[in-house]
DNA sequence: AAAGACTGCAACCGCAACCTT
DNA sequence: GAAGGTTGCGGTTGCAGTCTT
């Protein structure tokens, strides 16, 4: 913990009131580092008269910060269920499957970690995490231009780009693209979510970085749980793994009535995860490498009343039944939160074959 | 040893949702 | 329904500590 800084005026803009000595006074608000002081004060407060309205208890505990300041210090370093120390590579892995699945959604991602916040997790993942994926992804970039120079020179767009430096940040060893896409061997059209953009509404089309998962040739996919994941950027494939059941505990978070998450381990011993509408047997969708992917093909459903896409094309030539081709279209919130927090939330997903 | 660069993390800020009046 | 207050969240910032040169 940093030391506390020394009383700054500039750190008392905010004002409180306060009853000392039967007399209100107007006080200024501190800001800034917390003193030993402080945290005695809230603490004691705290436990002797637990949770409250956050002004008050900043003003019944004789504290001169905001409500917000007091709750803050609170959630992130003074409650007695914190768990303090470095994550351990149990809860690593799970923060890297959740936020393949949720994004930046801490408060979610912490609720899943006991003694973890929100603040601790998401620093975690910006220093940390983001750093060795980060470098993961340059190392594999630098194999990428030792041996495919020309591949690379379609890449511009995914690597880049501002809006697809988190994908290439968080893509795995062999995952040179930004987007991810899992469906039966017609490569169609499909949309992806960035999920770590904080709205989750982003959308982007498919790029020429960007990678499939097939079903294993001659194999049922569900039946003997086996994906292929290729690299369209030379044209092979790459990786496959075994399909597992997911075990981590999202299972039952997300058991929506016909809906199923499985994980998918690929040989680089990244989790990865596919959607699958166990009524018949076909998967929805992906979530791989923090890209949650929906397929729409022209066989498909209208996912939309699943997920609440906009259709906002006004692409005449969008003639395949497809809604989402292009750059053209919106997605709605894909309401992760209420997905894994109330299941009941969530309307039963009866998809239309057209 | 000193200075600058880098890192980790505590805390702030703005916004949106929710609640109360 | 409007207004004001509160809570919760995610993005961002600032700075102490550490590392590198």
């Amino acid at each position: 913990m940093r030391k506390p800084s020394a009383a700054d005026p500039d750190h008392h803009h905010n004002s409180n009131y306060m009853l000392i000595n039967h007399n209100v006074i107007k006080v200024k608000l501190r800001k800034g580092l917390w003193s030993p002081e402080e945290d005695e004060k809230l603490m004691n407060y705290m436990l002797m008269n637990g949770q409250g309205c956050w002004s008050d208890i900043a003003r019944n505990a004789g504290l001169q910060r905001c409500g917000k300041s007091c709750r803050l210090r609170w959630i992130n370093y003074l409650r007695p269920d914190l768990k303090r120390g470095a994550f351990s590579n149990q809860e690593e892995q799970l923060i890297l499957h959740l936020h393949s699945i949720l994004g930046n959604r801490w408060s979610q991602i912490a609720a899943r970690l006991p003694g973890r916040t929100d603040n601790e997790i998401k620093n975690f993942w910006n220093s940390t995490i983001k750093k060795r994926l980060k470098n993961n992804n340059n190392n594999n970039n630098d194999n990428n231009n030792n041996n495919n120079t020309d591949s690379n020179n379609n890449n511009t767009n995914s690597t880049s780009s501002p809006n697809n430096t988190s994908d290439s940040l968080l893509s795995g060893p062999n995952y040179t693209g930004g987007t991810i896409f899992m469906h039966e061997y017609d490569i169609v059209p499909s949309i992806c979510m960035d999920s770590t953009s904080s709205s989750c509404s982003s959308i982007q089309p498919l790029n020429n970085n960007t990678q499939f998962i097939y079903p294993f040739s001659n194999h049922n996919p569900i039946e003997n749980n086996i994906f292929e994941v290729g690299n369209n950027n030379n044209g092979g494939f790459e990786d496959f793994g075994l399909m597992e059941q997911y075990v981590m505990g999202l299972e039952n978070d997300l058991s929506v009535p016909g809906l199923e998450v499985r994980g998918v381990e690929n040989n680089y011993g990244v989790h990865d995860y596919v959607v699958l509408d166990k009524r018949i047997d076909h998967s929805i969708g992906t979530n791989v490498n923090n890209n949650f992917m929906i397929n729409c093909n022209s066989t498909n459903y209208k996912v939309e009343e699943l997920v609440g896409v906009e259709n906002n094309t006004n692409n005449s030539n969008n003639n395949n039944n497809n809604h989402w081709q292009g750059e053209n279209f919106k997605m709605g919130e894909l309401d992760w939160e209420g997905l894994l927090a109330n299941v009941s939330s969530l309307p039963y997903l009866d998809f239309q074959v057209e």
